[in-house]
DNA sequence: AAACAACGACTACAAATGTAATCGAGAGAG
DNA sequence: CTCTCTCGATTACATTTGTAGTCGTTGTTT
């Protein structure tokens, strides 16, 4: 379990890409991100390849073509984020995170449910 | 409301001192810092610039120090870097973010009795 | 007065990041 | 068989970040 390289921000754009097709070449990738990016082809390919050289990304061949995978799931590296922003911004203190969130943000009222129902499932 | 310059994670270190402390000198940050951190004087010094040129500092002189004070208070700040962190890692969606940090997470039943309060007071 | 200590300014430099252009090798078109 | 297109590899380059050293000035100590 050694450390993965930080994910950047223009990285999290790819692997949730990724996430949502892989195996993905990097045409998908393209196509997927057109609407949304500016980014020229060649940017994306060289997030591509910056991603595989961190160990991020593995690939397997077919005919001169990269089918590129995720080698943690998106839950995972989800979690190292929230880690890390926790650490950074709050000192690792989540209770003062949470209500700042839940403070700020706005929630229906059937969401606002879940969420109670998580927080007694945790009590027991 | 122009945009900040990102605060770095090097960068945030110094921010919470200087909003626990201000207005605070670049020795009272070193001191500070001293037994958390193994930065030379030189680098916390680098750092202070820094924020300043970014605009995130102010400072006022009086013989020779400065007397370092933030432009926002660190609730602006810590607001803009959740929005920063929702944004990228589950691109805006609340809900599924509060459920993991929810689920993943230890809180005390005390802990969990407030947010469940917060809760409450929202679904209104 | 001379030496020194401390401050902010300036300089240094490698690594990471954003953003892309160019290059060599095959794959396909004609 | 030659021309073109496409792919990944390589190269490019400015900015940000982490981490610190040096320099000129001024306040302090001997």
């Amino acid at each position: 379990m050694d450390e993965q390289p930080r994910i950047s921000d223009a990285e999290w754009e790819i692997m949730k890409v990724i996430w949502a097709k892989s195996p993905a070449t990097s045409a998908d990738v393209i196509h997927t991100l057109r609407d949304n990016k500016t980014w020229k082809d060649n940017t994306i390919k060289t997030l591509l390849s910056r991603l595989l050289q961190k160990g991020i990304l593995t690939y397997e061949q077919v005919n001169r073509v990269y089918y590129y995978s995720p080698v943690l799931t998106e839950e995972e590296c989800k979690r190292q984020e929230r880690q890390s922003f926790l650490q950074r911004v709050y000192g690792g203190a989540l209770k003062p995170m949470l209500v700042h969130f839940l403070k700020e943000e706005k929630l229906s009222s059937q969401e606002i449910d879940e969420l109670k129902k998580i927080l007694s499932e945790k009590e027991k």
